[in-house]
DNA sequence: TCGGTCAAATGGCCTGACCAATTGAATCAG
DNA sequence: CTGATTCAATTGGTCAGGCCATTTGACCGA
């Protein structure tokens, strides 16, 4: 449905065009792509037209555009989670179980590596949920920071992008609208009660506990996640997607 | 370096003074931004320039627009690998070591979790990957194939793509030109002995020896890539990056 | 042979115009 | 009074044309 009325554009049928050529080898890795006005004869567009196509593939890391010299196909693929990457669409329940497996890891591995101030650290975002849980914008932030804080113990930008985007992903508007309608400080303290206990078996070092303790807070955060989804389903079968929820949603 | 020069682009810098305006919360999710017009007026500059500015972040996916109605909101950060999320830029031993915590954790769940029509599916990327170490783009995607069918075990779309990310996160354009001059069929070779290690122990079920045997191949994944780098950075001192190396690259 | 200059080609940005799509207000009909 | 229709205003989409900044390669002179 997106998909198809983003196709209408014209700008972005010229960068499927294009593309599609580097895909299929027609412009091959390190070579240079006609100049834009060339390219904008060649397809009948306007100039500006083939520049915000243009734009997307090098968002896209396909092409790397050189003021006075070109533009140069750099990758056959495009990069990463933007465009075709992104199909299959992945799942609530895939997501939650993509966490449960990497988070629990990387709180395995905090346990191993924390240091005091990495606790202090932890702490603070503790301290900032707790008081935002009323809040539905600031709440999801300091939730966000507490997973992304336990990346950060390690030490390691990688996992820490990874756990961010893997909580951003649940932030899609749908979900995002719920929150900001929904919210419910109940469920958030229960999250904030079960950070805690990650908090602390990664504060004694405990890599079994730290990675159990994450392991029940995404159990319980999709437990939560699975009665509110059930019941909007159930009670919302022919509404389409601008229907409330009877409920708060899950939360982590 | 490359950063600098593209911040020099107006609609870069356009671009990024927006985005900065989301992820502070200026711009709040859901909501318009002002249209085009507006906001050439209010940041003197071309509409042309705005526009593009606002591709850019189409792309990223932090907005929609909207023909007619306007941009709205719809991320407060980048999705997936593409612009200023990938700040500050992530090292390749970085990667290398959430590569290990994430590959080995996805190992472990996967040895618990095999069928042997999965085991088939491994069998046909080494086998694959074998006939093909000479070739270094479809080495390259055999090598890849293994490390993501390590994740389809576990039969979840996240980690798939997670897990492609990653891989794919070494091969900038950099890696990109070192691999089709020089790639090495030993290195390869060795790679795929430690698959062979992994699959094993994955169809053994052993969840213990499947996150060691991966941990192992990554561990010597990451020493056959530093023993490649420091060579390189102490052969082409002040060279750039344009010139050749001695070695082949490291490969997993 | 090497360094400097210059012209041509390239991308970057702007102005102005017109078209397509959307939205909300006003009007009309039942 | 309520619901449907119409229309104007606003929005993004595309084009044409122009000029500026940067790069590259050819040519010339030392």
């Amino acid at each position: 449905m997106f998909s198809a009325v983003e196709s209408r554009r014209l700008y972005r049928q010229v960068a499927d065009q294009i593309r599609l050529m580097i895909i299929r080898g027609d412009l091959a890795v390190g070579h240079r792509l006609p100049a834009e006005r060339d390219l904008a004869e060649q397809l009948s567009v306007s100039r500006p037209t083939v520049r915000e196509a243009l734009i997307v593939l090098e968002v896209e890391g396909l092409v790397n555009i050189r003021m006075g010299s070109g533009i140069y196909v750099v990758r056959q693929h495009a990069v990463g989670s933007t465009g075709s990457e992104r199909e299959p669409v992945e799942g609530p329940f895939e997501l939650l179980q993509a966490r449960a497996i990497i988070e629990c890891a990387i709180a395995e591995e905090a346990a191993r590596t924390a240091k005091p101030e990495d606790i202090e650290r932890l702490d603070e975002t503790l301290q900032r949920m707790s008081g935002v849980v009323n809040d539905a914008s600031a709440v999801l932030a300091a939730d966000r920071a507490f997973h992304t804080g336990i990346a950060a113990i390690v030490q390691n930008s990688t996992l820490i992008r990874v756990t961010g985007e893997m909580f951003d992903m649940r932030l899609t508007p749908y979900f995002e609208k719920l929150a900001s309608h929904f919210e419910g400080p109940v469920t958030w303290r229960s999250a904030v009660d079960e950070h805690r206990v990650i908090r602390d078996a990664i504060a004694a070092g405990d890599a079994a506990g730290a990675k159990a303790a994450m392991r029940a807070h995404l159990t319980m955060s999709q437990k939560r996640f699975s009665e509110s989804f059930g019941e909007e389903f159930s009670g919302e079968e022919g509404r389409g997607q601008q229907a409330g929820p009877k409920k708060g949603i899950a939360v982590t």
